[in-house]
DNA sequence: CTCGATGCAAAGGTTTTGCACCAGG
DNA sequence: CCTGGTGCAAAACCTTTGCATCGAG
């Protein structure tokens, strides 16, 4: 895999913003800010999907909007995303596991819960209807 | 609320294939064959909406893909879909209870879980690596 | 007749692709 | 060098919207 600098600025952002679940979009952005210079969108989208076919990369859908990506590094947990502020909350793998692997030993299915977020309402937000 | 042929079209398919979960350019395609004629993608979009502001129709995200829509008769499951095969399992509303229970009591968030799929792999692909 | 629904066209936003050129190893 | 990465442009895809017209009630 050779080294750009449109992948150096990926990869830098994507190090120093570790925390925070980017879009494509957002992720574009922030490198070519990075890089100072423009990067073109296909090439973001083409270094996303080469990180995650080598692995360093996750994707995750959280339900309405675009998915999002994180550093493999950071896959030890769910997401809970508000459908009403959009914050997301990390929640510990372990408070899945019992259902998960009831619906596998029941129904076989093998649930990709880190890869998809839980969508719901926050404790802020949890009173609004609909 | 009027009555309309590409209304009457876009209900007749739902009642139909009340066991599907569709996309909107699905509906889009089996109304226009019901109905005989094209009907813009628009009025699709605008019937879907109605529906569900009346309570008849719920969507559903499936991760991937666009979402689904299917008659608010059938919303009492929870959508477990096969990211390999996109086939969809429906799995009863208890056997996520306790775990949506649990996340509202320890974080106040209240998932709704039964608007967005889990996401996974079926039985006959759950040996597929990635 | 009146207001709501429709068709048409266009745009929005995210993601993908074809192709020629450039540069990292 | 030579392969793979890039930029450019365009398109695919789903969805939304503005506006004039049509028709259900």
């Amino acid at each position: 895999m050779r080294i750009t600098a449109p992948r150096r600025a990926v990869c830098e952002v994507l190090a120093v913003a570790h925390d925070e679940h980017l879009t494509a979009p957002e992720l574009h952005r922030l490198a070519e800010a990075r890089a100072g210079r423009t990067i073109d969108q296909s090439t973001i989208y083409r270094t996303i999907d080469a990180l995650q076919t080598s692995g360093r990369l996750h994707h995750v859908h959280l339900g309405h909007g675009p998915s999002v990506v994180h550093l493999s590094d950071r896959t030890d947990h769910h997401h809970l995303v508000c459908e009403v502020c959009g914050r997301t909350v990390d929640l510990p793998l372990d408070e899945f596991s019992e259902v998960t692997d009831r619906i596998q030993a029941e129904y076989g299915f093998i649930a990709d819960s880190v890869h998809y977020a839980l969508v719901g309402r926050c404790v802020e937000h949890g009173d609004v209807p609909g």
